[in-house]
RNA sequence: GGCCCGUUCGUCUAGCGGUUAGGACGCGGCCCUUUCACGGCUGAAACACGGGUUCGAUUCCCGUACGGGUCACCA
């Protein structure tokens, strides 16, 4: 537990990357090697969709490059997590290549919570409550209808030693709430939001544990930041009041709180978090044919002040991160943009890259040919095709079948026979431009358009393009 | 409703009292090109509204509107 400093951040984004350097020199106190330790704590409740993604990679980018990545499962839930999703997370993550440097499991450490647990009880921190839910329910309307907060109102601190006993006689059991210390000011600085102050009051005590032992996020998660040595807390906006009930927890634990930035949500197109955008996964990420690095270098750029690229080299896109940079507004997420970033990244991809996911024969040249065509890699099928055939001609008029009979005379093989047969073509036939070159595309592909023709007929092959041509020249 | 945060071209944003309000993506046009793509050039396109403060507000203050978050025995 020892070990952390309080960061000191004067003022200000406090999380920078290049992180290590910047964090060093301004927070000595750091773990006893200065590394940078994040994490990303999904619950296994579901699938991974762009906001986790994107709260991961910025985790993970956070750590890099020497720092620890530690991806903590939080199952503490256990009715509700699930272990195919447990699975899914790790092969989402994989795929992206979001890789952690460590795996913990909150479910595996449940002795820690309930160590903390008796600490924070012995020290008065930690109060039981008999309301039910409905009652609580109620309580939260009826103050929301008088237009005032619906904070939890401590009635349970209003009990007696003989009340107590009378619920725990009539078989209510206890749930247990987290005392704030309503005068103690919570502020910390945070990396992308600046100053952040809230006053304790303002907040309920949170129920940390179940009348029936389990556990919820706030203990657990503030006791594995701990224990893990968590350096950097980098999360959504959607946990800012959670920080400012952790942080009285990381103190009352006996330990300095990490430095903590809450980046601002993504919205879908028409504003709001929507469910549109919950199921965006990486499964249908994967079906339509989006590369990991396209993902990776949208989400990495969205919503901060530089410009999005298609820059496929982490190393690069690593080398421009820094929190400073985020904005405090939601960032819509457009697919369309996703889009168009997936196909740049498709157009730079060598051929090393893919060779795996192409079509039964298809060479490098291959690939050259059809890479500035498509927008998926699954797509190139669709062009490969043009060369392996078979391919459908359109009808051609009398004069074309002329011309393509004579192209079929024309056709020599060398080292560039599009050129050569291009060029021999204009000279004896007169013609130019679109009626020199489109007979000839039709016939050989059957398409309007396509590749670049002097990269396909080499593909093509002399044999295979003199039978295309004569067909299409009606022999 | 309380408390936080926000509002600059279609989108992501720069700006931190005086700027022709900048960039990127997208869009239009032109060039290159058999098509597509790439590349080059070029164009249209924004300070939510109302009050202040000031010689001067996109920038500072207040208010309004709108948007986001949160106020769970979810994380």
């Amino acid at each position: 537990m020892g070990g952390r400093a309080e960061l000191d951040c004067s003022r200000g984004p406090c999380l920078l990357n290049p992180a290590s350097e910047r964090l060093r020199a301004s927070a000595p106190g750091f773990t006893a090697a200065g590394m940078t330790i994040t994490r990303f704590a999904p619950s296994p409740t579901g699938r991974l969709h762009v906001g986790n993604i994107r709260t991961a990679l910025h985790n993970w980018m956070l750590a890099q490059p020497d720092g620890e990545f530690v991806l903590r499962i939080d199952d503490t839930d256990a009715a509700r997590s699930k272990e195919e999703y447990v699975d899914a997370i790790h092969a989402d993550l994989g795929w992206l290549g979001i890789t952690p440097t460590r795996v913990e499991r909150q479910s595996e450490r449940l002795d820690r919570y309930q160590a903390a647990f008796e600490k924070l009880r012995d020290a008065g921190r930690i109060y039981p409550a008999y309301e039910t839910q409905q009652e609580l329910e109620l309580k939260r309307k009826v103050l929301l209808g008088r237009g005032m907060p619906p904070i939890y109102d401590r009635g349970a601190l209003e009990l007696s030693d003989e009340d107590r006993a009378a619920k725990e006689a009539e078989g209510i059991q206890p749930h247990w709430r987290f005392k704030l210390d309503h005068d103690e000011a919570i502020s910390w600085d945070d990396g992308v939001r600046g100053k952040a102050k809230f006053d304790a009051a303002q907040l309920s005590d949170p129920v940390i544990r179940r009348a029936d032992g389990s556990w919820l996020y706030m203990l657990p998660s503030t006791v594995d930041d701990i224990e893990m040595g968590i350096t950097q807390v980098l999360r959504g906006e959607d946990h800012v009041s959670n920080t400012a009930v952790q942080i009285q927890m990381f103190t009352a634990l006996g330990a300095a709180p990490p430095a903590f930035a809450h980046e601002a949500l993504l919205v879908g197109k028409e504003g709001k978090l929507s469910k549109r955008l919950g199921s965006l996964g990486c499964d249908a990420f994967r079906e339509r044919g989006i590369e990991p690095e396209a993902i990776i270098a949208l989400l990495s750029r969205l919503g901060t002040s530089l410009p999005v690229e298609p820059i496929a080299d982490r190393a690069a896109l690593l080398a421009t991160f820094d929190l400073s940079t985020f904005g405090r507004a939601p960032a819509k997420f457009d697919d369309a943009e996703l889009e168009r970033v997936n196909t740049a990244i498709v157009h730079q991809m060598p051929f090393s890259a893919v060779s795996d996911r192409l079509p039964e024969g298809m060479d490098e040249a291959g690939w050259h040919a059809v890479q500035p065509n498509i927008s998926t890699v699954s797509e190139v099928a669709e062009w490969w095709r043009l060369v392996t055939g078979p391919i459908e001609q359109p009808e051609f008029s009398d004069d074309d079948r002329a011309y393509l009979a004579e192209a079929v005379q024309a056709l020599t093989w060398g080292d560039d026979p599009w050129a050569t047969l291009t060029s021999a073509l204009k000279e004896s036939t007169g013609r130019k431009g679109k009626a020199l070159f489109l007979p000839l595309r039709q016939a050989l592909t059957g398409m309007n358009h396509g590749p670049d023709m002097g990269e396909l007929l080499p593909l093509i092959g002399e044999e295979e393009a003199k039978a295309r041509l004569a067909m299409a020249a009606g022999d």
